[in-house]
DNA sequence: CAGAAACAGGACCAAATTAGTACTATATGC
DNA sequence: GCATATAGTACTAATTTGGTCCTGTTTCTG
């Protein structure tokens, strides 16, 4: 993951823990100790894509434009990075030369969804206080009924 | 995931895929389409570090030194490009210069043990045929009782 | 109204990473 | 001895990334 997601994260949790207060740049940049110029263009994305609004001026800023229960770690990093893609297949499909000849793309499209879907299971909310370690593991449903790798032949 | 990495896990699959014949690095990229310099580089990479056993000179060529079933795909990621890390905390604790002031990092570390068990469980012989699309979703198991951010307030 | 505070929107740069190449040496089989 | 094939390393070129800066525009306050 980016540094810029890394930090949209950081920035946005703060947000959420701040029960819909208003913050200029400035503010969280020293809350954060992200610098400041990261912090505003981090900020104006955000903004852009709908995920905080804005307002101008003295005693402006910015504040979350929706409930952190409502947003998730997945539509972070989407707005900033872009598609999560593990394989360039996957983000930008076409481009790779030897899609023609690949048989494990559509294994990867699984893998993927499922990195996915759990990212998008992790609220904003979530992230303000410490997620239970019981993190079920997404399991791959295999056709021949194997263990994990470490146990079988 | 790195270009390297992806293409690690193409060449692998196929040497799974052929029940521990050797091939050379000529064979294995007229195959994949994968530009030779590539693959003997990835290769070398993969010898060094155990995954496949090499034969030099004529006749010569490389070969999967461990059973499908035993190489992860978490492990050739790992040879190949390092701990597997969401965050550069994760990866390289201490680098962070917020790390003191950052209260999302234990959160971060659920997460990537979650993504990191997932592609432990996936094992090269797996890679060999479709995964079933039914790959149960890692959940995250919260404190307070919320359903998905898409689903509450 | 003047000025300060704060966001908007780019353009820009430098460093790090990555993808890919090339070359020399060494081992093996015929 | 020659062809085949890996071992190791050095190198380059392009892209991406992290980070900065500057010039607006808006809004509040005195």
């Amino acid at each position: 993951m980016s540094k810029e997601a890394d930090y949209g994260i950081v920035l946005l949790t703060h947000f959420a823990g701040g029960e819909g207060l208003t913050y200029s740049a400035r503010a969280l940049s020293d809350e954060t100790r992200i610098p400041l110029p990261m912090v505003s263009k981090i900020l104006k994305v955000l903004t852009r894509q709908g995920v905080l609004s804005s307002r101008r001026g003295a005693k402006g800023g910015y504040s979350l434009a929706l409930k952190p229960g409502r947003i998730s770690v997945a539509d972070i990093i989407n707005v900033i990075e872009g598609p999560i893609a593990m394989t360039e297949c996957i983000g930008t499909p076409g481009e790779c030369k030897q899609e023609p000849v690949c048989c494990i793309r559509s294994n990867w499209q699984v893998i993927n969804q499922a990195v996915l879907d759990a990212l998008e299971r992790i609220s904003l909310q979530d992230m303000t206080s410490p997620l239970s370690g019981s993190l079920v593991p997404l399991e791959a449903g295999r056709g021949n009924e194997l263990g994990p790798p470490q146990a079988t032949s």
